[in-house]
DNA sequence: TCAAAAGTGTTCTTATTACACCCATGG
DNA sequence: CCATGGGTGTAATAAGAACACTTTTGA
């Protein structure tokens, strides 16, 4: 085989990191392989990218193949391509993470078959190939992403309450948040509309429920409107700058 | 030929882009195509990815080949994978930017032969392949890494002014800065040195020669430090809200 | 002596933080 | 009536923004 030839000897595919937001709890959507390598382990979703296939459409069909959804949050993160990071041959991976409504995820045949389940995302344990590496750029990248745009929302369902939407930014931000200060800085970005409905059948004081504005939404999404929440950047960094100095 | 070889029928390249700074512009290196595909037209430097070399390895080997330079900046942004982008098969490549101090920059025989010129980022017209949108990208992420990380310095000769300093930060984020914010905010920061040396042979008061704290530099590189320099971005946002109220 | 860029402080405004009690519901 | 989480405001501090004149040099 002459050199030219190798360099066609190697294959791409995506991978995907699929968010949800369950039980407080912010949770990524593993299959279990069934075969080698690495039979029997957790990974993330992926595929080899077809010949006429564009990176994004193939993102975009391991997610519906895998959840039955289409038209969600999907973003790439970057390419992972180290020489030795498929046990089988050269194969370089895109990562895309996205970001669904874990109430509208069904149990597909695809994903039945592949053994789909939902992992807490602080939990995950050892994973295939190098997809924890890939598990944490793309949660680095949400963090950074959360920050920017209001994009938190595609996680939740559409009535919402403000403690509900709070402890999603707290698990994805892995820190605690001031309740009042979380309120004031969330509805003054008038992106929540208040829709004059309380939960049911809670054993409390039930919570309003809100939905985001979709206009508001778009155009903030669009314009890259600053969305920032700051408080516990300036606590780690107030700890780091003193360790500095030292 | 059956379907797994079809997938094994494509190929990976890095492309490079690479930024310097000189003249108050932010510059990023180009090179002339001498064959077909896009022949004659400017491009960003890029080769396919060796079968047994990872992505970041054939990023600085291309940067190393064309600049002479090595342990430079060096990030990767994204993969670009559109099925028609290379118009002699299906090749996805993997975009890369670097930073690197024009002055050290010399023209190597690599870069002679292939006629590598520097171009004003804002000044950049037509180029081959998809490089235009390779291009944005990049100085989209340079965008968004120097306000969270000190990078500009990458940029500078080892000894600059605080002018130029400010001058750099103008160019990448495109927008005009307060010099006596500026000076504040950055002197702040206590990563500059100040070396009791001054400009020599300028037809004006001399300006004072700083250099950038190593220690604390790669600490602040390290630990993520935020390093936020806003005023452009609340003029840009404030603007930007009052539209999307309207 | 003129042109050109360097250098320098203060005030105002806005954003962030810290913090504690009463309320509504179901069991 | 108790347990549970919902909901609310204010004061102190810190950060950001706006702004104009004097200084030093070479030509």
């Amino acid at each position: 085989m002459n050199e030219v030839n190798n360099f066609f000897k190697s294959a791409f595919s995506v991978d995907g990191v699929i968010f949800g937001f369950d039980e407080g709890d912010l949770k990524v959507l593993l299959i279990k392989r069934g075969e080698e390598p690495y039979k029997g382990k957790w990974a993330l979703p992926g595929d080899l990218v077809y010949p006429n296939e564009d990176l994004s459409t193939a993102a975009g069909r391991v997610l519906l193949e895998l959840t039955g959804l289409k038209n969600v949050f999907l973003e790439q993160v970057r390419a992972f391509g180290e020489v030795d990071r498929h046990p089988l041959g050269r194969v370089i991976t895109i990562a895309y993470f996205s970001l669904i409504k874990i109430s509208d995820y069904e149990v597909t045949p695809a994903s039945f078959a592949k053994k789909a389940q939902w992992h807490s995302v602080s939990e995950v344990g050892d994973l295939a190939f190098d997809h924890n590496e890939i598990l944490s750029a793309c949660f680095g990248r949400l963090q950074e992403i959360v920050r920017t745009r209001p994009v938190g929302f595609e996680l939740l369902p559409p009535k919402f309450t403000l403690t509900e939407l709070q402890h999603l930014y707290e698990s994805i931000l892995e820190t605690d948040l001031d309740k009042r200060n979380f309120r004031k800085k969330i509805l003054s970005m008038k992106l929540l509309v208040d829709l004059d409905e309380t939960q049911e059948g809670v054993a409390h004081r039930p919570a309003k429920l809100y939905e985001f504005d979709q206009k508001r939404y778009r155009a903030f999404i669009s314009e890259g409107f600053s969305f920032e929440l700051k408080e516990s950047k300036r606590k780690a960094l107030s700890k780091m700058k003193e360790g500095a100095i030292l």
